[in-house]
Parts: C-alpha cells; structure tokens; sequence
DNA sequence: TCTTCATATGTATTATTCTTCATATAAATT
DNA sequence: AATTTATATGAAGAATAATACATATGAAGA
C-alpha cells in the first residue's frame, strides 16, 4: 500500500487499503465535465437543469456526471421543493487544488500544455 | 476557470488555464498500474525491469505507464548506465495523499468501498 | 388524481484509454 | 563492430468510460 515519506523516512504516506480509494478518486476527477462542474458548483450551489444551462450541457448528462461526484462525497446535494441543489465539498477540493497549483507553479512550466500521451 | 474559496470569499483557488492541468494531472493518477507504480516507487527507486518484476508485470507496459507520469513530473528519472531509475515526486504526491486520507477519513466511511460508477 | 416540472436511470452507440506483442533505440561490453 | 542488456515505441485488439436519447421516478400544485 502506499506509505509517506516513501523510502527516505517509513511512514505511512497512505494508509493501507487506501489504494482503491484514490483509484476511485482520481477516476472521478479525470473527466472534463466533472471539473468543468466543480468549476460551476465552486461559484455557486446550482441546481441540476442550472448546471446544464451553465454548461451547455444535456441535463441527463450532468446527472450522470454528478452521481459519481456525489458518491465519493466530492460534492453534497440538499433538496429545494422538486429541485435538487449541488454544492462542492470545497474542505476537500480547496485543499486538493491547493497541492496542484502548487505542483503545476513547480513542475508544470508550459502551464499545462505538456502532452499527456500525444507525442 | 477553477476558483479558490468558491462562491464564498470570492478568491483565486486554482488560477487560469489549470482546469487543463488538473485533467492531465488526475487522468495521469486514475490507473491502478500507474498507482501501483507510485506505491513501488515510494518505498524505493528502481529501474523498469525492477518495476516490472516488482509488479509482475511486462516490461513494456511498465514503460509506457512510466512515460505520463514521467511527462507531469510525477515520477523523476536518472541515469545509470544502461538503467533508468526512477523514483517519485515526493513533494507533490506526499501533500496530494495526505489530502485523500482527510477526505477518506471524512468521507469514505466504508474505506474505498463506495461505489463509483456501480449503483 | 392528473398534470407539470425537476431529476434520475437504462441502454445503445461512440469515443477513449489499456494492454500486448513486435520491434526499435541506445548504452555498455567483448 | 558485433553482441548483450535495458528501455522505449508503434500499432492493433481488448477493455472501459462517456454521451445521447428515451423513459422512469418523484415532488408539487391544480
């Protein structure tokens, strides 16, 4: 399993069985509609047919996208008569984002055009 | 663009142009080989066909799950003779798991298990 | 309860990404 | 220079994921 601090010092990076979470966390996340969402969600709480208005999306497709969002708690839903308001967990996406922006300002000097698999 | 601090304090989370970063960067994590690597990784530099043993599995498949992680600067690489070792970006990836473990911590009551894309 | 509005779900198609096998490159050694 | 060892690359087939369309559910109000 995955462990801090790697070789250099033998701590726990991640604790075991974490593995599979950030498999599932990284997955949800790797798609440009979800983070075009949580782009939306972090500006204000939207409701689902606002989302696809925003996005220019089809309503059924923003819902499809929101349930793996809202199952990993990546963003919570409260009802408002018949319609359902999305937010983001911006404790977990604040922080999250934080670590690559900080990553990217390092790392990243083309600002993100660095090919991926193109080549 | 992704923002920090949401609709709330109105502040820059992620600055312009990263929503692009934050894709590669988390299409480039969600792969259990590419995580399985890290792992490896973590506990101690190696060269591919280590890795490749390490993770039983071929080598060629080692490389070019390397080559992404390689390209955001997730993993370093240096040269020793005809080797190649490898060895992960500890800065980025120790800060990045520390986020997941709050966020699993928190949120993830049943360990990982939730499902993403199951029902 | 019937209708309307809001959202969710099922499914087939399409698109993307992974993996494997074959081969190429490249460094070191003879 | 030829051989061996280590790694990278190309490309095709296999596996996964995303999207669009149709439809179902479910709440609220007439």
């Amino acid at each position: 399993m995955l462990r801090t601090h790697a070789h250099t010092k033998g701590g726990m990076l991640v604790k075991k069985g974490l593995s599979e979470t950030c498999y599932r966390f990284f997955t949800n996340l790797s798609n440009p509609t979800r983070l075009a969402t949580l782009e939306k969600l972090m500006k204000k709480p939207m409701s689902v047919n606002e989302l696809a208005d925003s996005l220019g999306q089809e309503q059924s497709m923003v819902s499809h996208n929101l349930k793996p969002l809202l199952q990993c708690n990546l963003v919570y839903i409260k009802r408002e008569g018949k319609k359902r308001i999305y937010s983001v967990n911006s404790e977990t996406l604040g922080e999250l984002f934080k670590v690559i922006e900080n990553h990217a300002k390092k790392f990243c000097p083309t600002g993100g055009k660095c090919i991926l698999r193109g080549d």
